[in-house]
DNA sequence: GGTATAGCTTACGTCAACGTAAGGGCTGTG
DNA sequence: CACAGCCCTTACGTTGACGTAAGCTATACC
C-alpha cells in the first residue's frame, strides 16, 4: 500500500477542492477559523482544516456570521477544554440549534407559500398566452 | 361598526409593529421594496406595505439579498405586467424556490448532525462533572 | 410666540467578508 | 543566471445594509 500519509493540501489544492479563493482561506486563518500548518512559509491544510472548512461553508449558507461559526466550531473540537468554557459552548450550540429548527420550520412554510404563488403565476401566464393567441 | 378604513400606519407604528428602525423603512422605500403613500411629506404604510415587509424580513432570514427579494416581491404583485417580464419573474422565483428547497434539505441534515454533537457534548460534560466530584 | 415632538432629507460613517493591487521570497528549469 | 510559477505579506478598496449626525419642517400644546 502506498504510504497513505495523513495527506495535507497546499492552498491551491484546497481552493480547487472547495471552490474558494486563496484570499478566503488566508482570511479564515487570520480569523482563527482554520489552522494550517507551515512548511517554510507555505500553508498546508490538514484533514482537520478540511472538516472545519466544510462546516464553515455550510454555516455560511445558513446565514451564520463567521464569528458565530467560530464558536460553533469550538464544539466540534473540544478535547481538553475547561468545564465552564465547555458549558458555555454547549449553550451557544443549543441556541444555535433552536435557531436552525425555527429557520427550518419557517422555510418549510415559505416554500409552501411560494409554491402556491407559482401555481398562480402559471395560470396568469397561461391565460395571457391565450389572450395573445386570441388577438392574433 | 367603527369605519374600519383600510388602516395605514405611520412610520413609528410600522417600526413598532415589525421591530425595525425608521431608517430601515426609508431605506427599503429608496430601494423600491416598499411604496408608502404620502400625507404631506409623511409616509403612510398601507396593508400592501405590511405584507411586503413581512416577506422582506422573512427573505432576509433566509439569507437572500434585498435585490433578490425585490425580484421575488414582483411575483406577489404582478397584475398588469408584460408577458416577458412576467415570465422572467416566474423563472427567478422558480430558481429561488429550488434554492430554498436545497437549503431546507441541507438544514435538516445539519440539524441532525448538530444534535449528535450535542449528545456527545452532554456526555463530555457529564463525565467532566464526575471527575470533578471525585477530585473534591 | 416659544418649544417640544415627530417626521423629513442629505450625507458621511460603519461593519463584515472578502477583492485586489503591490512588492518580496523560494524553487525549478532552460 | 534569468525568468516563470507559486506562495507569501501588507494594506487599501469594495459592496450591501443599514447607523448616525446635522439641520429643516410641520403640528400641538402651553
Amino acid at each position: 500500500m502506498t504510504d497513505m500519509t495523513d495527506m495535507t493540501l497546499n492552498i491551491r489544492e484546497m481552493c480547487d477542492a472547495y471552490q474558494v479563493t486563496p484570499r478566503t482561506l488566508r482570511f479564515y486563518e487570520a480569523k482563527e477559523l482554520l489552522f494550517p500548518i507551515r512548511e517554510g512559509q507555505k500553508r498546508l491544510f490538514t484533514k482537520r482544516d478540511r472538516a472545519r472548512l466544510k462546516l464553515i461553508l455550510r454555516g455560511k449558507r445558513f446565514g451564520f456570521s463567521l464569528e458565530e461559526i467560530r464558536q460553533l466550531l469550538d464544539l466540534y473540537h473540544m478535547g481538553d477544554q475547561q468545564h465552564t468554557q465547555l458549558l458555555r459552548t454547549y449553550e451557544i450550540a443549543s441556541e444555535r440549534l433552536a435557531d436552525m429548527e425555527r429557520q427550518r420550520d419557517e422555510l418549510i412554510e415559505a416554500i409552501d407559500e411560494l409554491k402556491e404563488q407559482l401555481k398562480w403565476g402559471e395560470k396568469v401566464i397561461a391565460s395571457a398566452k391565450n389572450g395573445q393567441e386570441a388577438a392574433e
